[in-house]
DNA sequence: CACGCACCATACGATACCGTATGGTCATGT
DNA sequence: ACATGACCATACGGTATCGTATGGTGCGTG
């Protein structure tokens, strides 16, 4: 009863946390330039009285959306990479098609923005950069697991995410007649 | 008294294709929200009178770019992979350069801005659609001269490109120690 | 030399956005 | 009932952009 939004109440009433999950909708839809006050606004049927009660200004709401980005890529990185021994390469080949798959329609696009956005932003640059370092370095332990060198590893898992990141990018519907039959090929050619 | 630029003598005088350079070359710094009129006249020292006098609007410009993008990528490709006889490895490994060298400090962010705007405008998406099946097509046939079997051709050719991009989003240098090493494994990976 | 045209500047209205200021509404505590 | 504070709407000034309308400038040609 202290703080419980009452679900009576016709008004919206929202808290930062909406506006930061409505700010990270709009980034996997419009991009970086979807992060506009007035438009989330729209998007959350308010007004932007709403935003500037919870928010700073603009740039406050942006280092949120950044900061939960990061907080949430690291911790399903943990999760993702956690392999009981003998299941590495089961590990290494859902890796790969964490961001192919239908789950993560909204993951995939966000991943683009940001990266799109970093090239531009110092702040989206840093948060990047710490997400790929923790992301390399747990997919090098696995394949370290597998007997590789610390080396290879390393090179295996830059492959590994350029790829993912880079197929994101491509138009390969006119060149390719059988495209699970190529990633499965790449899968194999990264991993094994 | 003071009546226009006479300081050179030389009043700017543009064309479609000043223009055309310009937006490109804002297309790589601040990306396809770099393309704006007024913006580029400020570039180029004119007002947007001269703009609408060359173009009919803001969509005109666009077109073009996308045009002249797409022709040139189209032109480079077919000329970096005409290969003599027995030099298909060492025209693979250019092709993987390419964008990593200095005299293509601006195709990179040209093409990381096109391919984020093909997310989002159809006619970008097509034109990348385009210079993806030239560019992989042309690849997968350096790779079949090696004696590779269609698919894998195909494959590999793929996964030269995806890398290429994917690297150019990801910021390693957190995570490793040699990158030129690194780099150099990965392109025997993919093209050995 | 005068004229016309290519080329550009300036001024304008319209829209969208940021941030501020201020008033309104509703639930809750006393 | 009244006051308080959280939450939101509205109105405003300022800026940036698109597109149009219109006036100005220099060069070639008759």
């Amino acid at each position: 009863m202290d703080s419980g939004i009452k679900k009576t109440g016709h008004p919206p009433r929202l808290d930062r946390g909406t506006w930061i999950k409505g700010a990270l909708s709009a980034l996997a839809e419009e991009g970086p330039a979807g992060l506009r006050v007035e438009m989330l606004a729209k998007r959350l049927h308010v007004t932007k009285g709403s935003f500037y009660w919870h928010f700073k200004d603009r740039r406050d709401l942006v280092d949120a959306v950044l900061d939960e980005w990061k907080d949430g890529r690291i911790d399903d990185i943990r999760k993702q990479t956690t392999a009981r021994p003998g299941e590495e390469p089961a590990t290494l080949r859902h890796t790969i098609e964490v961001y192919s798959a239908g789950r993560n329609r909204k993951g995939l696009p966000i991943e683009l923005a940001v990266r799109e956005w970093a090239r531009r932003d110092a702040r989206a640059a840093a948060v990047v950069e710490e997400v790929d370092a923790e992301r390399l370095a747990c997919a090098a332990r696995l394949f370290q697991r597998l007997g590789l060198s610390r080396d290879e590893a390393q090179a295996r898992s830059v492959l590994l995410y350029a790829y993912v990141f880079g197929f994101s990018l491509m138009r390969c519907d006119r060149f390719l007649p059988n495209v699970a039959a190529t990633k499965d090929w790449i899968a194999h050619k990264i991993s094994g």
